[in-house]
RNA sequence: GCCCCCAUCGUCUAGAGGCCCAGGACGUGGCCCUUUCAAGGCCAAGACAGGAGUUCGAAUCUCCUUGGGGGCACCA
């Protein structure tokens, strides 16, 4: 590989307020890729520094849900490394440290407005039509002020002195320079109240000391891009090379693709977002990774079903589209179905294994290993398998109604009659073969004059009690002798009592 | 409202001035295969948002318009 370089070292920083999103779970994912395409660093930063939406098990279902995707990280949780700790409730003095160094310096001060004041003014703000924001009251108090109000004690945040003339340019590694107005940016808060840091000291703090060389994140953060980079500036540190990566969009194209969408559905189907939805619904890791790099990023050479390996050979940012995407479902669960087929039977019938279990059925397993390459074409979810094979398992098993047993062109007493005499030959078959099956069941629509259809179907209405069903000798045969026939006197009786 | 980003088929995208009266994929429609449902094969419809420039030549460069998105917290 032409641009390898061991020195690039990235991240990915969730922070832990619940399960992950399919967008962050892309971000970690186009950061891995980078990392892993330059032999760098991957390093997993858990940004646990809002108190109050802090949620204990997030943690976990981060680091699960990242090796669920094949996601490892060189540093970070779980597997340490020599620049943690890598959690950012453990570093607060750090931050309160380069804070403090800030204000030392005149780069940033205390500020004591209450939550009062900023919304009183901010609610002004709005009522004239004016642009929202702080008005630097306190950074320009007297040090009489300041020192009074410290004598009292008043609670207080720090802000960063921000630039008030000029501009500030940042350059995305996929957009180009970006240039903002500096009176268009805030004295943002540094340390809160409570102590903790904002996004923004523990990002540029923990970047810095953990020598990121490139940030990747969503689009949503160009906006503190620009104040970032003053950050950087203020500390005299050297700011890592950025992109922003676009934003995943609803189907329905209005807004970023987000929890509440959740319960938009597109032909009555629920659209997943979260990482463990998923799961929950029968997606494969290895198709989603296939996926998540095609949103965004392009393979090129007309290509769309590649391995992780071939991604990772070829990923770069120079192929990433900075355009916001719709999030295409439908493709997913093509590309699904697409690693399902090209799937090991065996290891099928492993994965739905726990999918039948969970829905309740008892699952032999031999049947369920002669059922897998039976159902692997006609599923493009693990949950698929459900609906089309549960006939496999159900028990106790409902035959089905008349209707559905006398197909189009019958009658009920020809259906018995072809039934009883469909039965008769089964039992009386040397093997149970697909094929010999078959074979004696065409020589008998033939000597009745039937249609294929009309016994077939009322065999696989019989044997299934389902209106499709994989092909039907061969379901019967993994279905076994025993348990087919039997069913098939259930829809014998069902017949003669209608 | 202000700032910023973006703009190729319905959707995901290829395209870095002539290879493009725009290629691939999903989805859709048709045909073939077929015992149902799939899978598979073949075919079809389908886009450079609009307008000015620059250039011998523009989907590709510039500007404007329009549209969409993101941001404007003691959340990340």
């Amino acid at each position: 590989m032409t641009d390898r370089d061991p020195s690039v070292r990235v991240r990915f920083a969730p922070s832990p307020t619940g399960p992950m999103h399919i967008g962050g779970v892309r971000t970690a994912l186009f950061n891995w890729l980078f990392a892993r395409h330059h032999g760098g660093t991957f390093i997993l930063r858990i940004e646990d520094t809002d108190q109050k939406r802090y949620s204990e098990d997030s943690i976990h279902l981060i680091t699960e849900g990242l090796r669920w995707m094949g996601i490892d990280w060189d540093e970070g949780p779980e597997v340490g490394g020599e620049y943690g700790p890598y959690v950012q409730s453990e570093r607060v003095d750090l931050y309160r440290e380069w804070a403090d160094w800030l204000v030392d310096h005149d780069l940033a001060y205390r500020c004591y407005c209450t939550p009062g004041r900023l919304a009183a003014l901010r609610e002004q703000q709005i009522a004239e039509k004016r642009d929202p924001g702080y008005d630097r009251h306190c950074r320009y108090l007297t040090p009489e002020e300041r020192a009074a109000n410290d004598a009292e004690g008043k609670p207080y945040v720090i802000r960063f002195k921000m630039p008030t003339e000029g501009a500030t340019t940042v350059h995305d590694l996929i957009r180009g320079d970006i240039t903002f107005e500096n009176t268009q940016l805030q004295d943002l808060v540094l340390l809160k109240s409570d102590g903790f840091p904002t996004y923004h000291l523990a990002n540029v703090v923990d970047d810095h000391f953990m020598k990121i060389t490139h940030i990747m994140r969503a689009e949503e953060w160009i906006s503190s891009a620009p104040v970032h980079k003053n950050l950087y500036a203020g500390f005299g540190w050297e700011m890592p090379q950025i992109a922003h990566l676009p934003v995943i969009l609803n189907p329905s194209g209005k807004g970023k693709l987000s929890k509440r969408s959740a319960g938009f559905s597109e032909g009555g189907r629920k659209i997943p977002v979260l990482l463990y939805e998923f799961q929950d619904a029968g997606y494969l890791p290895e198709a989603l990774v296939n996926f998540l790099t095609n949103v965004g990023w392009s393979f090129g050479e007309d290509r769309e079903v590649f391995t992780v390996d071939e991604t990772i050979e070829r990923f770069d940012l120079d192929r990433v589209n900075p355009a916001a995407s719709i999030f295409p479902v439908e493709k997913l669960d093509w590309l699904n179905g697409v690693y399902i087929r090209e799937m090991d039977p065996a290891k099928l019938a492993q994965l739905l294994m726990p999918v039948f279990t969970k829905a309740g059925y008892e699952v032999n397993p031999e049947i369920l290993v002669g059922a897998a390459p039976l159902l692997q074409p006609r599923i493009k979810t693990l949950n698929d398998a459900l609906e089309m094979g549960r006939f496999f398992f159900v028990d106790p098993f409902e035959p089905p109604a008349v209707a559905d047993l006398v197909q189009k062109g019958m009658d009920t007493p020809r259906t018995l009659d072809a039934l009883e005499k469909a039965l008769a030959r089964l039992d009386a078959l040397p093997d149970f073969a697909a094929a010999t099956q078959e074979a004696a069941m065409r020589a008998l629509i033939e000597e009745l004059g039937l249609k294929v259809g009309q016994l077939f179907g009322a065999l696989r209405a019989a044997t299934t009690a389902q209106q499709s069903s994989p092909p039907l000798f061969e379901s019967v045969e993994v279905l076994g002798r025993d348990e087919s026939l039997r069913r098939i006197r259930l829809a014998l009786d069902v017949l003669r009592n209608a």
